[in-house]
DNA sequence: TGCAATATCATTTTT
DNA sequence: TGATATTGCA
């Protein structure tokens, strides 16, 4: 085991490995390397079998990338680490146990969309005016009183606005309702383990008796009920080893508590603490900047990060005329930076939100350089995506109601809405689950022969399909499912263009692949659950690594976290816009704000651009834009700002050289031959 | 029942 | 502005 490339902190961190210890890993300090080294070094040195550890991590990425990087340092024995996300990981534990608390084996993850669903119905229940009051609101407040081992409270009289008591409200029948449709939300797959941890300590013991080390990547966004389900696992040895940077916590939105790794010691009595503090990835250009914003954050563990790489690229503050030309500046850069020999997957544009993609996105297309925008959500967010992941969960689940009135009637099959209500009032009536009524349709009374006549078909043709998917097969079993209800005809009739068709079409059809190469990966013990369950904890959309060679990389900052690039395009440095000004209702929480600017300035190697726009359409309407605040904490001597209000980034090939020419005055570079066109 | 025009209305981040 | 909800019409 060789630990000479490691500093002197670094390789106590990777050598420590009995009781509590807390890796305090600023950015660019060789956290994960520290990581792969510790899982390694336990293996080999102190023979801990790879299957009694447990390293969580904040993403799939992250966590499918660190075994990679495991298997390389410590060999195939690193596969058999438990590797994942808290949630994957209480998955895992409720496939095992759900029964216990009275979930059915084949459990449904239910999404946001079935989420707000159920509260909707909720809040109508409960007489809210479900126009009045936006679901997602609600389901927000929910979500946090769940991560944080509460239940929504009303505000006291008069104080606070009303969301807090419609969440007070609908919670016990939102509760109920994920139930009665054998579904746990995100928040249950880490509140439930734990109870069953805390009720059945025979259970608790199957787990403490497994792994005896575990080690956590990304602490300071764990949230309370992580943090217990840590408590729990950590057993009697407690060796526990979390690595994180109070600097970088971005997921307090989210119920992700700064506190528990400011608290650590308390929480873990007798913890060691490491500090990585040696910068490895930036230019001191960079980190002074990044130190410069993030210093003025009070309460703070005083972190003083520092780097051999002294000097550096000026950072540069752009100010463009609008959205466009800011996003025109940025590509005509990067197809500068690739001219010049920069590979464009060492190149990200890093923006606040999702919505400011798509100006860079037509402004990179127009100056053809190739690019991958990471997250967002419009793949599922397509209708017959939708559509056919609803089929799966009923096909998977019969009690899923949402998803079964979502489809009963797609593509139409003459079930309509006044047959719809007739049968889920009688459902109501009865107590019975949806679908045993369906099934029954000819027993509900008033419902007319023809319609019973077609609920009836309907469901010859879900217990035909059930069964066929209860076999496996699953690729070619929705091919036939397919086939047989006319989806694609369905969906190329919906719209006159051929090409729009040809685009949801192609959206099934890479569901459907994603479907098989899962099939492939799980063999014959494949089934449409499982498939499911991956679906909603795994957000990547494609099954390979997308090709993240010959692609500029977009992204949000949230994402960006634990990422480097050689040379970063931070956009929208504006006020309201980073630091964002939050839902209206929402109190903004400017020190997060800044920590988020920070993770964006210290993803940067070698250079780091900075854009804002002067004004930017927003409704329809031009808005003028102040600079964002953290542009002022900026040290002067090292930003150079390039202003072109008033200019337009010449979109004519021939005017690219005359923009290229003017621009290079303007940053002082020294002269270099013009980008090749192309 | 199904479709198309019209009205409305939002606006953060993600497991 | 552009996506979705709703209404109105065939």
């Amino acid at each position: 085991m060789d630990l000479s490339g490691l500093n002197a902190p670094q390789r106590e961190a990777v050598t420590t490995t009995e009781g509590p210890l807390l890796v305090l890993a600023g950015a660019g300090s060789g956290k994960t390397r520290v990581i792969i080294h510790r899982l390694a070094y336990l293996m080999q040195k102190r023979k801990v079998p790879a299957t009694s550890i447990l390293a969580v991590t904040f993403t799939n990425k992250a966590a499918s990338e660190m075994r990679e990087r495991a298997v390389k340092l410590a060999g195939l024995a690193a596969r058999k680490v438990t590797l994942c996300t808290f949630h994957a990981f209480g998955a895992e534990v409720m496939r095992e146990h759900a029964s216990k608390l009275g979930f059915p084996k084949k459990f449904a993850i239910a999404d946001m969309g079935d989420q707000v669903s159920i509260i909707k119905r909720a809040m109508r229940e409960r007489n809210v005016d479900d126009r009045a009051f936006d679901a997602r609101k609600v389901l927000s407040i929910i979500s946090r009183a769940k991560n944080s081992r509460t239940e929504p409270q009303p505000k006291p009289e008069g104080q606070g606005d009303d969301y807090d008591l419609v969440a007070h409200l609908v919670f016990p029948l939102y509760q109920l309702a994920l139930k009665a449709q054998g579904a746990v939300d995100f928040d249950d797959l880490l509140l439930l383990p734990a109870r069953l941890f805390a009720e059945f300590p025979q259970v608790k013991k199957q787990y403490t008796d497994r792994f005896r080390y575990l080690m956590v990547d990304e602490y300071q966004d764990t949230n309370a009920a992580q943090l217990e389900l840590l408590v729990h696992l950590s057993g009697k040895d407690k060796n526990v080893c979390v690595v994180g940077d109070d600097d970088q916590c971005i997921y307090s939105w989210r119920g992700a508590e700064v506190r528990n790794i400011l608290d650590f010691e308390r929480h873990f009595p007798g913890a060691k603490e490491v500090r990585l503090e040696q910068n490895y990835r930036s230019t001191s250009v960079i980190l002074d900047a990044a130190n410069a914003v993030i210093a003025k954050n009070p309460a703070r563990k005083d972190k003083r990060m520092w780097t051999e790489t002294l000097g550096g690229a000026a950072i540069q503050s752009v100010v463009a005329p609008d959205e466009n030309e800011e996003a025109r500046f940025v590509a005509f850069q990067i197809k500068k930076a690739v001219g010049l020999g920069t590979p464009p997957e060492d190149i990200a544009v890093l923006y606040r939100t999702n919505g400011q993609s798509r100006p860079i996105e037509e402004a990179l297309r127009e100056v053809g350089v190739y690019y991958e925008v990471i997250g967002g959500q419009e793949f599922f967010d397509k209708r017959e995506v939708k559509d056919v992941i609803a089929y799966f969960k009923v096909l998977a689940n019969p009690l899923d109601q949402i998803s079964l009135l979502r489809i009963v009637n797609v593509p139409a099959r003459g079930i309509g809405d006044v047959t719809l209500e007739r049968l889920s009032s009688f459902a109501q009536e009865t107590g019975k689950p949806l679908w045993d009524v369906l099934k029954a349709a000819h027993e509900v009374p008033d419902l007319p022969r023809g319609a019973a006549e077609k609920v009836a078909e309907f469901c010859v043709l879900m217990e035909k399909y059930r069964a066929q998917y209860e076999k496996g097969h699953l690729g070619a079993t929705t091919r036939a499912l397919l086939a047989e209800i006319q989806f694609a005809d369905a969906a190329r009739a919906s719209t006159h263009s051929m090409t729009a068709a040809d685009k949801k079409i192609r959206a099934v059809e890479d569901l459907i692949s994603s479907l098989e190469s899962f099939e492939q990966k799980e063999g014959a013990r494949a089934r449409l659950m499982n498939y499911l369950h991956r679906l909603s904890l795994d957000t990547r959309e494609e099954e390979e690594e997308p090709e993240r060679r010959g692609n500029v990389t977009l992204m949000t900052l949230h994402s960006a976290k634990g990422l480097e690039w050689k040379l970063v395009f931070l956009i929208g440095l504006e006020e309201d816009l980073l630091p964002h000004s939050g839902m209206q209702g929402e109190p903004p929480n400017p020190e997060e704000e800044r920590r988020l600017c920070y993770v964006g300035i210290t993803r940067a190697r070698d250079r780091l651009v900075l854009t804002r726009a002067a004004q930017r359409v927003k409704r329809g309407k031009a808005v003028p834009r102040t600079p964002s605040r953290f542009l002022q904490d900026l040290p002067e001597a090292l930003v150079e700002v390039v202003d072109l209000v008033g200019e337009t980034v010449a979109p004519e090939p021939e005017q690219q050289t005359k923009f290229f020419a003017g621009l290079r005055e303007k940053l002082k570079a020294p002269p270099k031959p013009p980008p090749t066109g192309g």
